[in-house]
DNA sequence: GAGTGGTCTAGACCACTGT
DNA sequence: CAGTGGTCTAGACCACTCC
């Protein structure tokens, strides 16, 4: 027992392990146990400090560490507390790009009632305040590349995002690209004025004539970029989910290609793969 | 010009933001910019924290986030170096999970010869040291939810990894779940010793009469775990996708749960949405 | 005002890498 | 061997939260 009669972690020197990742352990150790759980504060870092007669440097490393894996975070003035974990939005990817199709047949009021305030970056207008800011870039070798175009081709670029004012709001940030000449056809394509546009981008491609046959999502993660924490509101030691979503039309032509990012923590991809029958 | 002659970056004491943070972005964007190469050395700890007159735990905190960024890897001894892209690896669900179901129909050495060396982890037994072992253990509250059984049913817990003997192998890591009880109508499914299996899971239930129906998947990204990032190899500051896969027969019984991690830096999920014509 | 985490310093010793 | 990053200390001042 320490001086404040709280029984000491196994932290010692015989470890070979340094000690600010023995007592990062340890803590885990009794977050997974339950004996600290979610909401509850850890102790102060002096205290811990004290105790562990360790530096509180070392300490502060140790809960960077319990930071870094997700189980705590940090709030300046109030303490460290164990992270609760978070409502997660399952997106499913497939039924959501069929109903986006299949809604661009009804009237406009239709659409926005059925999901038509869904934009097709998978924001919904609720409580969120919407974002979307249009500009014409040159495709770069990456874009150039999805779209099977040359580099430099102009593209309309148009990106989206939404700041929570409910709590646990789904949230997402989005550049969507367009090729310039196709949404050239309907003026209304270029002016970010009339977004949030019910039925999405489905239904803006189909003003202009075009039908999509396919979809293809390429699913990634890495950290989080400094704006893209601020935006989504992501904590230090969170992952993103990023989506790459390609349109083709009936023609094969690629229509639309998007980046999609998502907090790690609050977001399930969902896809439902049906086989064939063997006796088929 | 400093006394190295190399130009200060930006880092003033007008700035109202750490001045730890300040030297990141300074060095991320000399990497942005394509200053900084990729596998080109950042100066020296010491060597920074002279020129910009700050202690060397400010530098260190300063490459600490370019860590958590994914920007630079710091090795001991040598030094800390802007990080390379990795040669990312696609996998196609889709595809491959008609594939390993059309592969049961074969004869061994055809599915040993086509992917039968795939488990359905999507580990490939090449340059690959390959590991299983299996325990028998009741089910979780999560687990039972997704078999859609009571909590603490027998289930067979079966888990893989791999260490890489070449470099840039493909990787992942996986616990894969099917129940005790239609195990057990083979002897061999519950034998260890006889992975890897060729055809993998999809073939080992064909022995006990089942077929697949449908897949679903559950993609998600996090941190990695201590234990995930040794056997991945991953590095500080890279994320891992999470795969929940659910396994359907025919009877819409769920029949096996597998969860399978993979490296963040190295992994693309493909998922390809055909959509319905309009005119039909 | 007391207590918390955030930033920062100026040292120290170590393990590891290259020569 | 000199130079690198990894660990660690014992302070300091600050911004913030809560009472």
């Amino acid at each position: 027992m320490t001086k404040l009669g709280v029984p000491l972690l196994s932290v010692t020197e015989r470890d070979w392990r340094p000690r600010y990742i023995q007592l990062a352990e340890a803590l885990r150790d009794q977050i997974d146990r339950g004996q600290l759980p979610p909401g509850s504060p850890l102790r102060s870092e002096t205290d811990l400090a004290d105790s562990y007669a360790m530096s509180r440097t070392s300490v502060r490393q140790a809960i960077k560490l319990l930071r870094d894996w997700g189980l705590v975070t940090s709030e300046q003035g109030r303490g460290t507390f164990v992270r609760k974990t978070r409502h997660r939005v399952r997106r499913e990817n497939m039924l959501r790009y069929q109903r986006e199709k299949d809604a661009v047949l009804l009237d406009e009021a239709e659409r926005r009632a059925a999901g038509g305030t869904e934009q097709d970056t998978g924001l919904s207008t609720g409580d969120l305040e919407f974002h979307a800011e249009y500009q014409t870039v040159p495709a770069d070798a990456d874009l150039a590349a999805r779209f099977q175009v040359p580099e430099g081709t102009q593209l309309l670029e148009r990106r989206y995002w939404t700041t929570p004012r409910a709590e646990d709001a789904p949230l997402s940030m989005s550049r969507s690209y367009l090729l310039h000449e196709i949404a050239a056809k309907n003026p209304d394509l270029l002016d970010q004025s009339r977004e949030p546009w019910p039925g999405g981008t489905q239904h803006q491609l189909s003003t202009v004539g075009i039908e999509l046959d396919r979809i293809v999502d390429e699913v990634t993660a890495r950290p989080p970029r400094p704006r893209e924490a601020e935006i989504l509101r992501v904590e230090h030691g969170v992952s993103v989910v990023v989506l790459w979503k390609t349109s083709t039309d009936l023609d094969g032509r690629v229509v639309e290609v998007a980046e999609v990012i998502f907090p790690g923590d609050r977001t399930t991809m969902v896809y439902d793969v049906k086989l064939n029958r063997w006796d088929k």
